[in-house]
DNA sequence: TTGCTCCTCACGTCACGTGAGGTGGC
DNA sequence: TTGCTCCTCACGTCACGTGAGGTGGC
């Protein structure tokens, strides 16, 4: 592994291949639908952290749950839209139950998008 | 179609599969992928007008949302759940516009099942 | 040059829907 | 008997992952 890619958190498609574990091809085919933008240096896509994280996400869909790319889609939907809905809830300024309670209920949502069961 | 089984809002398996325009074999796979429970007659199905609905709402989310079994199985566990915490804020006796914002936040989030984008 | 990247095309596998075929009870 | 139901088995189609093959730039 190239360790200058490691510091910077940038990683080529090979690393991210072999970090996620999947195919190059199934990498580019994972953009194309539109789950993910890498960086571009030239024409070689650089993967940060964060995509790794996403593309790790992805294949627990895909392996795990036995979600098709539709299935994935909308559940990245619905987890970004999560995230960004428990954040609102905790800049309102609600009393703390209040607010606990509400941010546990969102929760419990997301741990069926984790496991439906 | 039978007129007493519109009266009583129960179908047999023939008269389900014209209403949602799916093929009988779909109807029993379905449910034995545990998506609905049709009451019995001896071991015919009957199904209720709320059957009815979810089936067409599954047959949304395959035909158009192009989700597989899978999918269709986290879709709907998540409908259920949506459903459930939209009437618990409700009975929470918030003041107006915060169970308002709460209640539009969750409607936002079914949109996205019905049509992620 | 070497080792990567890019791309397109094609194949194998599997999930799913649909149909056929034969059964049994109202 | 008629027309429904039940079931299992099998086929066709399509989505997806993977590999091959040939390209180009650092």
């Amino acid at each position: 592994m190239d360790k200058k890619q490691q510091v910077i958190g940038l990683y080529t498609m090979h690393i991210a291949a072999i970090l996620t574990g999947m195919h190059p091809q199934t990498l580019r085919k994972y953009e194309r639908e539109g789950f993910l933008k890498p960086l571009r240096h030239y024409k070689a896509r650089l993967y940060s952290d964060t995509d790794i994280a996403r593309l790790k996400q992805i294949k627990h869909l895909v392996d795990d749950l036995k979600l098709n790319l539709a299935g994935v889609n909308l559940a990245l939907k619905l987890r970004d839209r999560m995230f960004d809905l428990k954040n609102e809830v905790s800049s309102l300024g609600l009393n703390k139950s209040l607010e606990e309670y509400l941010i546990s209920s969102l929760d419990s949502i997301l741990e069926i998008l984790d496991n439906p069961g």
